[in-house]
DNA sequence: TTCAGTGCAAAGCTTTTGCAACTAA
DNA sequence: TTAGTTGCAAAAGCTTTGCACTGAA
């Protein structure tokens, strides 16, 4: 269901199309589906292919240089994350995202699982809301 | 992205089909997704429609009756659920699942969001393990 | 020169919708 | 009787795959 992920080799080529997805996911707060940066690129004048997006896109994820996270609406968003175990924060409306990590509920997450006698505990945690701006 | 639901009114004919699945959502501790429902209720000799099955769940879960989450495959999986806020520790070999809460985790995530300026928040949060059984 | 990478078209999957027939109340 | 239900077939969306062509090293 949530197999840990086992980061597989970069990509060995550098290409164009591969520098441009690369682009547009550096200093972006925001979570972004394989369609919408396939539009920004389009729209920025850059040519590339759907299937290209789709498939850098896993690549990085498998490469632990991304966070993917399943929209409600049953689309796959990436960001670039920071190493290490965080949580996101994320707007609603806009889309913004926080990285947020809290020792305490790990360790509530972990000691309620081995309560119950779960063992090789993980967890996927998000909070929603409305910021600021929005 | 996760809009509040709005308890929609339940369903207002009792039909054979809906009272199939409803049978199948008792006693059952896993999530389930409408495919495998459908699968069992046919196996079982009940002759229902896949798209029925999958009306009835998105009533039922509409209604309140119902948890939903989404599996890293994409798929929607459902389970009858307590009323009030919980979480989920699901096993990840068998799917077993055992409803959880805790406070302290409801606090933190109100307050560390709150701390980034968001407001109207909520979250999600889901463990996964493996079983004492698996 | 070579083989990873690209992208179009087509296929795969889950889920939703149109609509005529059906049925609970 | 009649409005909610059903279910087939078709459509919709997101994502993946087949395959011939391209281009980075």
């Amino acid at each position: 269901m949530h197999p840990a992920e086992s980061p597989r080799p970069s990509p060995q080529r550098r290409t164009r199309q591969r520098q441009a997805v690369d682009e547009i996911l550096t200093g972006l707060a925001e979570f972004r589906t394989a369609q919408q940066i396939h539009d920004e690129l389009r729209h920025k004048g850059d040519s590339i292919g759907l299937t290209t997006v789709y498939r850098t896109l896993q690549l990085m994820a498998d490469a632990g240089e991304l966070d993917a996270i399943r929209t409600a609406e049953g689309e796959t968003a990436y960001r670039r994350c920071s190493g290490g175990h965080h949580h996101h924060l994320v707007c609603r409306s806009c889309g913004r995202t926080v990285e947020v990590s809290g020792p305490a509920v790990e360790r509530w997450a972990t000691a309620i699982a081995e309560e119950h006698g779960f063992r090789e505990v993980s967890h996927d945690l998000e909070i929603f809301g409305t910021c600021q701006n929005c």
